[in-house]
DNA sequence: TCTATGATTCGTTATGTGGCGAAATATGAG
DNA sequence: CTCATATTTCGCCACATAACGAATCATAGA
């Protein structure tokens, strides 16, 4: 009940929610995710790591950015059926096609440009 | 993203969540569910509206009762998913078989004995 | 080492939410 | 009608949480 519970309250933010949509086919470093969601990145910084905490989420590091991806299947069962549903749930989502519109932009410029700005 | 919002906010509450999986098999009045989770009832029919609006219940009147239960299928894709899905994940919860034994005696006792207590 | 920079942590604030009791509503019984 | 009772609505309080900016940490490069 405990997990279950750490992992819909993980879910029951929509900003954690698109989070976890635009990682569905790529992992993301953090100013990316920022200037996707137009948060601060303190802000961010914290949604990611309520995600992590509920194992929905991994990461890597690689110099001074870090990477996020949804988490790898076959480690926590609950984990990997959450994810299965809410991409299922949202697969054709407008609000959500618009992100992933908006994050093709976001890719094309070099993340070391990017992040410059904060 | 709004339907589905609704429905993760409604399930992001411990005690919404035990509601659910005691009405898994029956349907029950305010008081019965009242009891199980010993709340007070103003807290409880607030909890039920919750769950009510995000259209995973449903209910019908009897005399001065209102019975709750799981929304009937076909209504809301999304809503069938998501029940299907909390029961999945939490089929061998503990704490909700302990739920599920009080119930068996609440269920024991008059229906009309019990609410008179309030 | 020193600086720049990506990310996180901390402190604060505003808003949201769960809880209760009192009052209101609705229905059945007398 | 009047009273009892099952439920809901309302008002309030306590606590949780999302947001930000400032400060801190970590790492790469000069």
């Amino acid at each position: 009940m405990f997990d279950f519970m750490t992992i819909i309250k993980a879910l029951a933010d929509e900003n954690r929610v698109r989070i976890l949509m635009s990682l569905k086919e790529r992992e993301l470093c953090v100013c990316q995710v920022t200037e996707l969601l137009g948060l601060a990145p303190s802000t961010v910084s914290k949604h990611l790591a309520i995600l992590k905490q509920a194992r929905l989420l991994e990461y890597r590091k690689n110099g001074r950015w870090i990477y996020y991806r949804l988490a790898d299947k076959g480690k926590s069962e609950m984990a990997d059926e959450a994810l299965a549903w809410v991409q299922k749930a949202l697969a054709n989502d407008k609000q959500l096609k618009d992100d992933e519109d908006r994050l093709e932009a976001i890719l094309k410029v070099d993340a070391e440009q990017l992040c410059r700005k904060y």
